[in-house]
DNA sequence: CTGAAAGCGCTTACAG
DNA sequence: CTGAAAGCGCTTACAG
């Protein structure tokens, strides 16, 4: 069925189905009707390759998925499935958000993952053979700068979600990023609360933006509440899980064991319960532990993880908002955005009553 | 950058461009380098939308999320960023496992949730705009069922991935399923391994084929054994943690509880955990206990749960290469196929000494 | 208010 | 081996 079809069968012009079906004014309610009620019962729908081609907007957006390993293979499908999702426990939450929020504003979303720094030749491709109107960008770091800058400038509309760039306020893109300092003092904060005096820190890897600014928060933090700081409470881990098992057994070998500890993130909690285990002791009685990230697995643990949301999905839903407002107003824009962190309580953080 | 604009500055037609980019044979080697070596320099792509519109395929799939629950409002984003994954624990690996495998076969997917009976409208006009080459569908129930047959129907290519339609053998589309009663049979086998005798199930909706196929699993490979079953041994559950926690504290409220229990699937098995803890028992000293699905979450159970992996990323693989295959040789047929379930080994089960 | 016609950027028989 | 031209199914100034 083609507009030419309906528009036979009505009697009409493919004008006069086109204007309806786009909305122009100036057409009698009674021809409006009697087009919509027959594309109803034809189930017409026009041709999206057409309308496209014809100048309308494609209501497609793409998310692009970066998971590539400097130097290294492809890892595509993984031994086990869980691999890829547990390296990237937020791609998922991601997913989901970005295609419900552009699916209500009415956009189709065309997702993509590169493992390999050659796949991004295809992501160019994208938006060469323009297929959307524009893309959010997921787990970029340095090596798609390049690639992300020169689409920019090509005046391509883009959102970018957790970014590791840091001035980025100057590019005409979206930049969407957690509030990783705050969440830190909201996780300091609350083991403070809790009446804890000495608290350690595993730090993430502090090449990255988001592990620095964890630290930040908690060495803010302590020091705005007197808290002396040593640096024999900073244990410098890289997000791993084996560096949170290394960070606990560092801990307790030293003299005074903090009695709390904020691990930068929940994949390295995994580890840190493995060797807080292994010594014999218990969470929270002896311990107690804050994780980063709300990671999907973060209730599971025993006892479920008391950590702090940066609600990646609202980072997504956000990101796709603004894109989609960006498309329609056809105005590339420059918007530096940071998601609110919200602690999570759950069962692995205890009052401390002095010592 | 028009294929026009390229021919010019080469001095060729449009035709030839398009020749050596579809590749054609009879055009000599000078020339294809020449062409080549310009759509490197100048970035060249052809239109997507033309292209489809002079006739050539997309290289576009869909893939289709069904999340529809009867009688019910759309739930969209959710309160948590953990329910929708928490309660299509197989969704994550599907959505990648597709997207990885269509990339590898260069096509592009589109990725789209229904969460209403009115949201499958959407659905029906992906199809009608000729957006797409073909679509896999995940998810799917009864409600579905007239959609999909009435699309199938139309010549339009489709894979299902496990879907609960028994005898599907008639219609021209692909259906990937598990093997769930071999799993079953996997599951049951290694508990009676172990030692031991009196195993209990908790089954799911038995309204669902995938609970009946584990149920006789289980039946079967008791008989063959020679244990005899009693109907005390069977708790009828319905998939969800609620029923997984009721059916422990069924089996323990009898007068010899089974020292093994096969839980149909993880997320009853989340529950069973809880009731267990509550009646201050242990697994696996106490009472052994074997999940199915392999979900996300089972590693980080306490203690690691010893499940059936029915590796929806295999099937979402296969499925994905099916119906890639299928478009490119343009033609439809009736697939059915059962994937592989196998035993993943943790910490939930232990041999049992006799009594 | 509505129709005829140009144009979007390709592909592909049709000629030569 | 390669070019000129028709055609894919829309949208949208341009007329009337």
């Amino acid at each position: 069925m083609r507009s030419e079809d309906l528009a036979k069968l009505l009697g009409l012009s493919r004008s006069t189905i086109s204007r309806v079906i786009n909305n122009y004014p100036d057409i009698p309610q009674t021809t409006r009707d009697k087009v919509w009620k027959a594309i109803e019962e034809y189930n017409y729908a026009p041709n999206a390759s057409a309308r496209k081609l014809a100048g309308v907007k494609n209501k497609m957006i793409a998310l692009i998925l970066l998971d590539v390993k400097d130097n290294e293979e492809g890892h595509h499908i993984k031994v086990s499935e869980h691999t890829l999702i547990h390296d990237n426990p937020f791609f998922s939450p991601i997913v989901n958000a970005v295609i419900d929020q552009a699916n209500k504003m009415d956009h189709y979303v065309l997702v993509s993952i590169s493992y390999t720094k050659d796949d991004l030749r295809k992501v160019q491709s994208i938006f060469q053979q323009k297929l959307i109107d524009g893309a959010i960008f997921v787990g970029t770091q340095e090596a798609e700068n390049e690639l992300i800058f020169s689409l920019i400038e090509q005046n391509h509309l883009i959102a970018m979600i957790d970014t590791s760039e840091v001035n980025n306020a100057n590019h005409n893109a979206i930049y969407i990023n957690a509030d990783n300092y705050e969440g830190s003092v909201k996780a300091v904060s609350y083991l403070l609360e809790l009446g804890h005096r000495s608290i350690g820190i595993i730090t993430g890897n502090l090449n990255k933006l988001s592990a620095q600014e964890r630290l930040a928060g908690y060495e803010t933090t302590l020091m705005q509440h007197g808290i002396e700081m040593t640096d024999k409470m900073i244990y410098q881990g890289d997000f791993t899980e084996n560096s949170g098992y290394d960070g606990i057994k560092y801990f307790f070998r030293t003299a005074n064991p903090p009695t709390a500890i904020f691990v930068s993130n929940d994949t390295m909690v995994v580890g840190a319960y493995r060797a807080i285990t292994e010594l014999g002791l218990r969470i929270p009685e002896d311990v107690s532990i804050i994780g980063f990230d709300n990671s999907f697995f973060s209730p599971y643990l025993n006892p479920p993880l008391t950590t702090i949301d940066i609600s990646f999905s609202e980072m997504a839903k956000r990101a796709t908002t603004l894109l989609i407002e960006s498309i329609e107003q056809e105005q590339q824009r420059g918007i530096v955005e940071k998601e609110n962190a919200t602690l999570i309580k759950r069962e692995s953080c205890k009052k401390w009553k002095g010592s």
